[in-house]
DNA sequence: ACTTGTTTAAAACAGCCGTTTAAAACAAGT
DNA sequence: ACTTGTTTTAAACGGCTGTTTTAAACAAGT
């Protein structure tokens, strides 16, 4: 048993060194051999510390949410004191960063889309642990920027509009990177890039807001 | 549909089942014996008729563009006679229709998705082949409905702005289905969810349009 | 020094992979 | 009927995979 009081060091080395190596080449093509090497530790040692190559990805998973919420605090996504237009753009441009950063702590990300993309078993955990709750801000702000008469599709086709603008420069960045390579050549660039997503779906809401007909506009 | 003998020769049944296969497993997790077994021939076949099964996969690869052009073809974006936002409403649902096209002759796109997320020597084909031709009808009906003067990088930051709603519904389907399956149960909810978008970003737009040259910056 | 429990190490196992081999089956021309 | 070239087949070859085995190294308490 690894007790919860200090892990080994050859623990940590393994956990930390599985989430590079499963982001960068997914959970089949990821092997406990190069784990192993890259983390100086016998073959053997997933065995013994993990159960199986399986038990070990999903181990790394919740390590990578963890360290992701970490860096990527979202207080202020609940700063009552802002206005709903400063904490969208606010969530936009953390998700963007997140999403884009290539530093040596930056895969947990690139793991936890990878999971959206080809989803194992370790999925609906993924979807309870981290994204429900991620969708549960959005929403609320979201909902904000609307008409509070407006239907449930319309806001989770909204979100989706969002959320699907931020994650193609993760699950598309191959493209992004070949045809619009100066859209994130520089962290200058990137937070014009998310600037424009913000402002592109603030402009949507606005113009939702104004075209709903049910009741008139209580707020503004 | 498949079975001992078939009227298409081995050659034929060997591509259109290397579609299917590399759509559904992706190239690593596709095994050649699970292509051959569901074609029907032997194991040495790919090699016999391919050199390999990296060649195997660039021919499907290219075998499924033209596959996906044929059955979801695009003229009518060229059609002058209707508005801007008319051929804009009609790439986002035919976009949208190609990407959640799960019949037996829609593994096409899943193929060419799988590409961009996870690319392989065989992404520069693509791109020049299907990808560019793509942004180039989108990018003239953009420029349309934008100002004329507006700037390359917000026509670009606008095409992916449409292409990332749109791919969402591809790459991050798990999601879309574990947490919102209502909006693409049937063709009816597809057509509704495509309408969104198109109007989602023909209000953005409008937008863009009114307030241009100089952005407001919405936050703060 | 001996025991106990934990951690590392080298080696091997069984299974699947892409690919090749070599021979058999076949079709068509002469 | 025989030759020629093409297609199909069963079997095998290395190579890589996750996992297990077995034993050695180690730390700590007694």
């Amino acid at each position: 048993m690894t007790g919860p009081n200090t892990p080994e060091p050859a623990f940590d080395r393994l956990l930390q060194v599985a989430v590079e190596v499963f982001a960068e080449f997914g959970f089949r093509d990821a092997t406990v051999r190069e784990i192993c090497t890259r983390a100086n530790v016998n073959v053997a040692s997933v065995s013994y510390y993990f159960r199986s190559k399986d038990a070990l990805y999903v181990q790394a998973l919740n390590f990578a949410f963890k360290e992701a919420n970490r860096r990527y605090p979202q207080e202020h996504l609940l700063d009552q004191s802002l206005s709903p237009e400063q904490r969208f753009t606010g969530f936009v441009v953390n998700f963007i960063k997140k999403l884009l950063d290539d530093s040596n702590l930056g895969f947990f990300n690139k793991l936890i889309a990878r999971e959206i993309y080809e989803p194992t078993k370790a999925l609906d955990d993924i979807l309870a642990t981290a994204i429900v709750p991620q969708f549960g801000y959005l929403e609320a702000i979201i909902r904000q920027l609307l008409s509070p008469q407006v239907d449930n599709q319309t806001v989770q086709r909204c979100m989706l509009s969002v959320f699907g603008q931020c994650l193609t420069f993760k699950h598309s960045r191959s493209i992004v990177e070949r045809l619009f390579p100066e859209l994130i050549a520089d962290p200058i660039a990137i937070q014009a890039t998310a600037q424009h997503i913000a402002d592109f779906s603030l402009y949507a809401f606005a113009q939702f807001k104004a075209s709903n007909p049910t009741l008139p506009d209580l707020q503004q």
